[in-house]
DNA sequence: TAGGAATATTCTTGTAAAGGAATATTTAGA
DNA sequence: TCTAAATATTCCTTTACAAGAATATTCCTA
C-alpha cells in the first residue's frame, strides 16, 4: 500500500472531519457520542464518518446496533514520513535563494 | 500565532498544490520554473502559489519581473507537532477498543 | 518610450461536495 | 413480531473552488 498523502489530506481538510480525528485521539467512540460531542447531526457525522473511512483513516466495529469508530494509525505515520521529506529544506545550506539568485544573475 | 492546521490542509489538499510544495522541496524556483516542470498553464500556477502564499505556505521574493517562491517552513513545523499528538494513540495500551467494549457492557 | 517577457487578475462556467430533511436499515428486547 | 434506538442512505439545494480564456500589470531593454 503506498501512502496516498492526498487522499488524507483531502480527508483531513474538512474542519468537521478534523474535529473528529482530533476527538478520536481520546480513544474509540459510538456514532452518536460524536455527533453529541461536536454537536452534529446524525446523518452528517455518519457522513463524515463514511469518508474518513473510505480514506483509511478510521475502522468501524459493529456493535450491536452501534458502530464504535477508531483511528488507524497507517496514515498518519505515512503522513509523518511525507513530512519528513522536508526536513532537509530548513537547514540552512539548503534554503538556497541566495545561490539561486546568483544563478539567475548568471544567465545574464 | 497558533497553528491553523485547517488552513494547512485545505492548501495542500489539492492535488497540483501539493506537486508544488513537492517540486519546492528542492529549493526556489520562479512561477514559470514552476509552471513548465509541472506542464502547468502560468495563471493557474499563478493562482495556486497565490493559494499557498495566503495560507502562509509559501512566501515571495520579487526579482526583476519575476516571483521566486519558495517553502515556509513554519506550517510544517505547526504540521508535524500536530501529528505528535497522535503518538500516544499508537501505543498499545490507547488502544481502547476491548475497554471500551467492556464499558458498554457494563451499562446493561 | 515602445515592446516584449514574466506574472497577476478578472470573469465565466462546470463540478464536487457539504448541509438539511426525510427515509431506510439493523439490532435488541418486550 | 412489533417497537424503539442507533446508524446509514438518499435526494435536493447551495456553495466553494478549480479550470479556461482573456486581459491587466510590472519590469527590463533596445
Amino acid at each position: 500500500m503506498s501512502a496516498n498523502i492526498n487522499a488524507t489530506l483531502s480527508a483531513l481538510a474538512e474542519p468537521k472531519r478534523l474535529q473528529i480525528v482530533e476527538l478520536l485521539r481520546e480513544g474509540p467512540l459510538t456514532v452518536g457520542e460524536i455527533a453529541e460531542k461536536l454537536e452534529l447531526l446524525q446523518p452528517q457525522t455518519s457522513k463524515h464518518l463514511g469518508v474518513l473511512n473510505k480514506a483509511g483513516l478510521v475502522e468501524v466495529k459493529a456493535q450491536a446496533n452501534m458502530r464504535i469508530y477508531k483511528l488507524c494509525q497507517q496514515p498518519f505515520k505515512d503522513l509523518d514520513g511525507w513530512l519528513t521529506s522536508f526536513e532537509h529544506v530548513w537547514e540552512e545550506r539548503f534554503d538556497r535563494l541566495d545561490e539561486y539568485l546568483q544563478k539567475l544573475q548568471g544567465k545574464d
